[in-house]
DNA sequence: TATTGTTATACTCTATAACTATA
DNA sequence: TATAGTTATAGAGTATAACAATA
């Protein structure tokens, strides 16, 4: 089931580094402006649209019970609202407030910034493989992952 | 402050998405092992050494506090062992014990190989421009990071 | 005085199981 | 019956502030 080589494991564990430095540079973005990195990450989702707590739920990969709560504790903030969803009157849509429309633009203004000074180095050339190499690794899918 | 091009936030958010999709494998791959996702950071940080834990708070970017419970529930379980260290009657060693030095490479390998799987379709050079590519943004520092 | 690590406290995040209401 | 969302509960992660022991 191992089938790794040598030089696979240096790619992945320059993955695994790198996204560990990008958490720590996701929280310290998220903190002063009074966000936990998944509020934060909530947030940032609701930018594109209003969603359901269940889609809600599979994009941030956690169980529908935990996204009770955080979507209270951002209720009671006024950074979200739950409104009523049309047809299904079983179901409601999560969706950001002037305020919470605000605050995740300055979130995911101020992470973009940071990591562009990250990468500010790059070339040009470098940067277009990166891109297109990260999109591949974001959307491939994994063995037993249908379930 | 905000002088990002639209070129360069395009690799930052595939970043960004990398990360999230990372840190779901992450912990899809510790889960059945029977460890948190920072349990496994902290178990894998010490495969290289053992630690005080001024430094392995600093590793794990978490505050000293929090990491003592960390320790604790892991000590409890027999996966760490906190010895006194050398010359400081103060300080403390963090170390693996021999289970917890096995459940460290299994978290270790299952991660990687799982990240192989992911990668499995990229070629040799464009693994070799994003292991460079990756360790630079890992090391690279940005402004206000000195204090 | 400064540093190492801990304790006390308060929140947040998260999962599991059981539940209500609607489809 | 199945699905959408909630409640109850328990445990883990995290920070802040105050503390003890040692350097």
């Amino acid at each position: 089931m191992a089938t790794t080589t040598a030089r696979d494991s240096e790619l992945a564990e320059a993955l695994v580094q790198a996204m560990h430095r990008l958490q720590d540079l996701h929280a310290e973005t998220s903190r002063p402006l009074g966000l936990t990195p998944q509020q934060a990450h909530l947030l940032c989702v609701l930018i594109a649209a209003p969603l359901g707590m269940t889609e809600l739920s599979r994009i941030l990969s956690i169980e529908r019970s935990s996204l009770t709560s955080m979507v209270d504790r951002l209720e009671r903030r006024e950074l979200v609202a739950r409104t009523a969803a049309p047809r299904d009157r079983r179901a409601c849509l999560i969706e950001l407030t002037p305020d919470g429309l605000t605050l995740a633009h300055q979130c995911h203004d101020a992470v973009v910034d940071r990591i562009d000074t990250l990468t500010a180095d790059l070339s040009q050339t470098t940067r277009r493989t990166l891109v297109t190499a990260l999109r591949a690794i974001t959307t491939a899918t994994v063995s037993n992952e249908a379930d």
